[in-house]
DNA sequence: TATTAACCATAACAGCGTTACGCTGCTCCT
DNA sequence: AGGAGCAGCGTAACGCTGTTATGGTTAATA
C-alpha cells in the first residue's frame, strides 16, 4: 500500500478494511502503527538490499562498479519513491521515527559500494583516503539526487536540452570520480564500461 | 511553532489556540491548512534567502564564495530541520505537498551560486561547462548531505575520530571543487580563504 | 440610516491512532 | 474427556485531526 498508494493510504483502517479484520488486528500483531511501519521499512531494506547485491563485482574495474552501483541506487529511488522516503528522507509516517537500528540498516547498505571504493584505492584509481568518508561523500550526491528528483525539484525540462536525468547522473558520477582522484579520460572509460550492465 | 515544536505541533487547533481564535479564523484567511503551510514556507525561503545574500561576493575568488556559501546552505538546514525538510525534503504537512511555484522559489535560490561558478569558469578555476548543471551537481550535495544530517544518517561519530560534520563539508566542497576542473592546491586555499569570513 | 460584506464562534462530520471490554475458539493439563 | 486458561479479535468509544454549515456580530459602504 505504501509503495503504490503512498503514505496517507497507509492508515491501520484502510489496512485493515483491505484484509477484512479490525483494527485490533494491527495491535495484536504489530503492537502500534509506528512499529507496524517498522517492519515495512525493515522489507524495503531487504529489497533495496537485494537490488545491490544483483551488481557483479569487478576487481579490473571497481570504478565501473561503483558506478553500476549508484545507478542501482537511483533506480530504486525512482521506482519506489515512498519506501525511499520513509528509509532515507525522514517521512514522518503515522508518527513513525527512524529508530537508530533502522538507520543501522541504512548505513550498512554502505558497505557494498565501499568495498568498490577500497579496490579503486589499491588499483591507484583513487586517491588514498579514508574509504568511509569518501563513501559518504558519494552518499550525500547519489541521496541528493535521488531525494531532489523525488520531491520534484530534478527534472528533465530544468537540464537542458536532451540532457535526462540518467545522463546527468553520469555527469555527476564522472565529476564524483575526478574529484575523488581518477582522470577524466579513465572515469569517463569507467562510464562506458558500467553503462550496458546492470543486473 | 514548525521551527520550534515540530511538524506533528503545527496543527490548525493548537494554532487557533494559542493566538485565542476558533478554527475557522484559518479558513476565512488562509482557506485551509495546506494553504497556511503554503504561507509558513513562503516566509522560510525568505529566510533562506536572506542568509544567502550575506555572503559578501568575491570577484578575486569565486570558489571561496562558492564555499561560503555553501556553508550557510549546511547552517541554515541544521538551525531551522523542520523548516529545511517542508522546503527541499518534501515532508508532507498537514496534507500539504510542494507546488510547482513553491519549487520554483527553491530553484530560484540556485542563482545565486550559479552565478559565482560562472565567475569561477570565466578565471578559469572551474572547467568551461554548463553552469546551471554543475550548480545543481553541487545541490545534489549540499541537499544530500543537509538532509541526511537533518535524519540522523549522518553523525560525527561515524566519521571516525575527530572528524566533526563541518570538517566533512570541507572535505566534501574540496572534492566537488577539484571535480570541476580546480586543483588540489587551488581548491584548498580557497577553503582556507573563506573560513572564518561567513556573514 | 439602511444595506452589505467580512469576520469568526459554535457545533458537527469523517477519518485518524489507540484502547477498554467482552466474546470466541483453541490449547493444554488433569 | 472435560474443564481451565488464554491468545486473538470484533465492538465501541476517546481524543485528536482537517473541514464545513450555520448563524450572529461588526465594520464599512450607499
Amino acid at each position: 500500500m505504501l509503495a503504490e498508494r503512498g503514505p496517507a493510504a497507509l492508515s491501520a483502517r484502510r489496512l485493515v478494511r483491505e484484509v477484512g479484520a479490525s483494527t485490533m488486528a494491527v495491535y495484536t500483531h504489530f503492537g502500534s502503527m509506528p512499529a507496524l511501519v517498522r517492519e515495512v521499512i525493515r522489507e524495503g531494506f531487504a529489497r533495496f538490499m537485494e537490488r545491490l547485491k544483483k551488481v557483479r563485482t569487478d576487481d579490473e574495474d571497481p570504478v565501473a562498479e561503483l558506478f553500476a552501483l549508484c545507478r542501482v541506487y537511483r533506480e530504486f529511488a525512482v521506482a519506489e519513491p515512498h519506501v525511499y522516503a520513509v528509509l532515507f528522507g525522514g517521512s514522518g509516517l503515522a508518527g513513525f521515527e527512524l529508530d537508530d537500528s533502522d538507520r543501522d540498516m541504512g548505513v550498512y547498505v554502505l558497505r557494498v559500494p565501499r568495498d568498490a571504493i577500497v579496490r579503486a584505492m589499491a588499483l591507484g584509481r583513487f586517491r588514498e583516503a579514508d574509504s568511509w568518508l569518501v563513501v559518504r561523500q558519494l552518499w550525500c550526491l547519489l541521496h541528493g539526487l535521488s531525494d531532489l528528483e523525488r520531491t520534484g525539484y530534478l527534472r528533465a525540462d530544468h537540464l537542458g536540452g536532451g540532457v535526462g536525468l540518467g545522463d546527468f547522473l553520469e555527469l555527476v558520477l564522472r565529476d564524483f570520480a575526478v574529484g575523488a582522484g581518477d582522470t577524466v579520460e579513465a572515469a569517463t572509460a569507467s562510464l562506458a564500461e558500467s553503462a550496458g550492465r546492470n543486473s
